[in-house]
RNA sequence: GCCUCUGUAGCUCAGUUGGUAGAGCAGCGGACUGAAAAUCCGCGUGUCGUUGGUUCGAUUCCGACCGGAGGCA
């Protein structure tokens, strides 16, 4: 039997993956889903750059707005819930396509990985506290004794990956590597063809996101943020650790200029851009789309259809 | 106009009792399997404002000039 085929719309943020998704999605018989980590969460619009209703022009968007900002989620999550959407919109006889800049929400789909057992959060906590109390030295040493390749490979100063190397051993009885390596023998579950946006020029990128920060306070990212602080979000929420929000709600709060909250989400915004960068250049089998000047959606339109068709796609 | 302080990496600043200099942030590069818009790692040569002087040697001391801040008139 062979696989089900997927697109893959990706590259860093601002770079029109949203809009090429849509009218490429027109164009094909295609619907979106979204593999974005924050577009998941409902009433955070503005600054996630959601596409409004109108924008959609009636094309399907999935994986948007499932969840409010107070619910936890993660990549094992996003990966059951996408492949159930993938599957119904396969049966429905249109094209799965995937936008968005989460990286590792889209490799972890495509590649079929599977993902160690719940934590709790108790022995998260409890592993956590060790840490703080041991250092990631001690840390490191101690999972030496059953996970010596992670204990090399990790940094000590790398606490999330420590813990949860602790907490997978603690849960499984199996080292976290094992767990990886075992997943990684599995063959991908998707026939996916990758198309990633960029510019030609880091500056032109970089000016693209600074405005959009812009145009996004224009359009009342503050006010849409003090509405969830409203609501009681507060910033240990995994929400309010997105790009803009925590710095708007600093703002808010009278505990930074807005000035200031702006910078700020724009520095922190590139700084993202450059890292799903990295991300992407280690990827083989992306096609790449670079803008001259300023995004070109329909020549992007034509030539993702032309490399679609060549391939097999549709 | 006079006096004082100040001018060192893109930014904020440290420092050299005279032997050409270092942090944070930014930037660049990398990693990435249940927080991923998260998290972590690596990378620091710059006419030490300009120009004279003293000196074996000045960014460091002295003078002048230029720019900035403050004070007195």
């Amino acid at each position: 039997m062979s696989k089900d085929k997927l697109v893959v719309l990706t590259g860093p943020t601002a770079t029109g993956k949203t809009k090429l998704g849509i009218l490429l999605a027109r164009e094909i018989g295609g619907e979106i889903i979204s593999a974005d980590s924050m577009q998941i969460y409902r009433h955070m619009d503005i600054g996630t750059a959601k596409p409004t209703v109108e924008e959609r022009q009636g094309v399907p968007h999935h994986m948007i707005d499932i969840i409010t900002p107070f619910d936890d989620y993660s990549v094992a999550k996003y990966v059951e819930d996408a492949d159930k959407v993938v599957a119904d919109v396969i049966s429905r006889g249109k094209v799965p396509i995937l936008v968005g800049g989460t990286g590792l929400y889209i490799e972890s789909l495509i590649l079929g990985r599977v993902f160690a057992p719940n934590e709790t959060e108790e022995l998260r906590e409890k592993i956590a506290g060790k840490y703080d109390a041991l250092g990631g030295q001690k840390m490191l040493e101690e999972l030496a004794v059953f996970d010596p390749t992670s204990a090399r490979k990790l940094h000590r100063n790398d606490k999330k990956r420590i813990v949860r190397a602790f907490e997978v051993y603690e849960l499984t009885g199996h080292s976290i590597v094992e767990h990886d390596e075992a997943s990684k023998q599995l063959p991908p579950k998707y026939d996916a063809f990758r198309i990633a946006l960029d510019y030609s020029d880091r500056e032109l990128l970089y000016g693209r996101i600074n405005d959009r920060v812009d145009e996004m306070m224009d359009q009342g990212f503050l006010g849409e943020t003090k509405m969830l602080l409203k609501m009681g979000l507060t910033k240990k929420y995994t929400a309010m650790q997105a790009i803009g929000y925590k710095e708007m709600a600093d703002a808010a709060l009278g505990d930074m200029w807005i000035a200031d909250a702006v910078d700020s989400a724009k520095k922190r915004s590139r700084q993202y851009a450059k890292r799903q960068i990295t991300w992407l250049r280690r990827r083989e089998d992306v096609k790449w789309i670079t803008w001259e000047k300023t995004p070109d959606i329909d020549w992007g339109v034509y030539i993702s259809t032309k490399y679609l068709k060549s391939a097999g796609y549709i």
